[in-house]
DNA sequence: CACGTGATGAGACCGAGTCCCATCACGCTA
DNA sequence: TAGCGTGATGGGACTCGGTCTCATCACGTG
């Protein structure tokens, strides 16, 4: 038996879920999120740096994702192959079973601006984390930066697409679709 | 004569610019703000949505001027035409006057997570007007938002070269040069 | 001279986020 | 078994961002 109830972190994310669900991000207080994780308004600030990251928890390991997978290819990998593979690795977090949970983070997301400028950030930090991987394999510098670009781009509307109720696809399929025809796409461009 | 003092909005950001230059973004109240600028609280957030909204004003003015240029290219004109005539027309915010004055707030904006993170709002709005304005010149909606994100992509490098202290090229002439190359580089990719 | 109008000020109020200090459950050690 | 260090927690005071309401005040108009 632990001290205190394990998962607190895991707890209070999923209340704030829950809650944001039902009343709204706004409508709902970071201490009314704490104390339905049977915890404190402290504890929660403990956990999580502001209100807005309780729903951006684990951002950080899509990134090292991407940035081991660009390390792992060939060393005859093009920058494309390395988007590939980089988007390819991404689609271990966008299992079927997620697809809810994602569905309804996003949804939240959506609604507020105070979220979605938090989800601009972590994607800049998504596209930072591109960018350097792909320098660190000796890509050109400015390539780099415009093919992390693409392959954010790719994989957010692969995301989208992931999200359709319509859709019942996988995620590694669309984005690979998806980057193909960005690549084409921009060989029509100059 | 007017009834108050004119200028109240442009006073105000005058103001926080100083101030956060003195004492940086977060050792700035926005009550002092307006009191430096001899007006209280309550002004200052009719006049502004919120403290980090003081540093943004007239971003809207930029996105109408890429949609103008877009609208008024020749029906001739290729995606790459679009965007050169959009990121001319920006030139005319980076006047040589202006640097000083840009260069001071952006400084202050790389200090600070805060607003760096409303800087990405500032530029995810910037892409969506690049890609309206493209669609709406018959540009297929997928090349549409390629086009914007590159077309974004060279806005930024090329005014953090215009802001380069050993940099004396005006901004039109590097805007140009950006693009022009990122196009060359996106047509490697494939 | 009374009245409407628009920009302002003052102050109450709420929630986010910080900080400090007490608490409490456990493991380790004497 | 008693004592001690540790780490997660709770509580409460505090600051500041941001909202809201109400009063004020200078002006133009009838």
């Amino acid at each position: 038996m632990a001290r205190w109830e394990p998962n607190a972190r895991e707890r209070l994310a999923a209340s704030a879920l829950d809650l944001f669900v039902e009343r709204g991000y706004e409508g709902t207080t970071a201490a009314e999120i704490a104390t339905r994780a049977g915890l404190g308004k402290s504890t929660f600030f403990r956990h999580f740096a502001d209100k807005r990251e309780v729903l951006f928890s684990g951002q950080e390991l899509l990134n090292d994702a991407f940035a081991t997978a660009i390390a792992a290819c060939p060393p005859t990998a093009s920058p494309l192959d390395l988007l590939h593979a980089a988007l390819a690795a991404a689609a271990r977090a966008f299992t079927p079973e997620r697809r809810d949970f994602v569905t309804k983070r996003q949804s939240v997301i959506e609604q507020n601006t105070e979220l979605r400028e938090r989800e601009l950030l972590k994607r800049a930090a998504m596209t930072d984390a591109l960018t350097t991987a792909l320098r660190a394999r000796d890509v050109d510098p400015q390539l780099a930066a415009l093919a992390a670009e693409i392959g954010s781009l790719a994989f957010r509307t692969a995301f989208a697409r992931w999200l359709d109720p319509a859709n019942d696809r996988d995620y590694a399929e669309l984005a690979r679709d998806e980057l193909t025809a960005l690549s084409k796409a921009a060989a029509t461009l100059s």
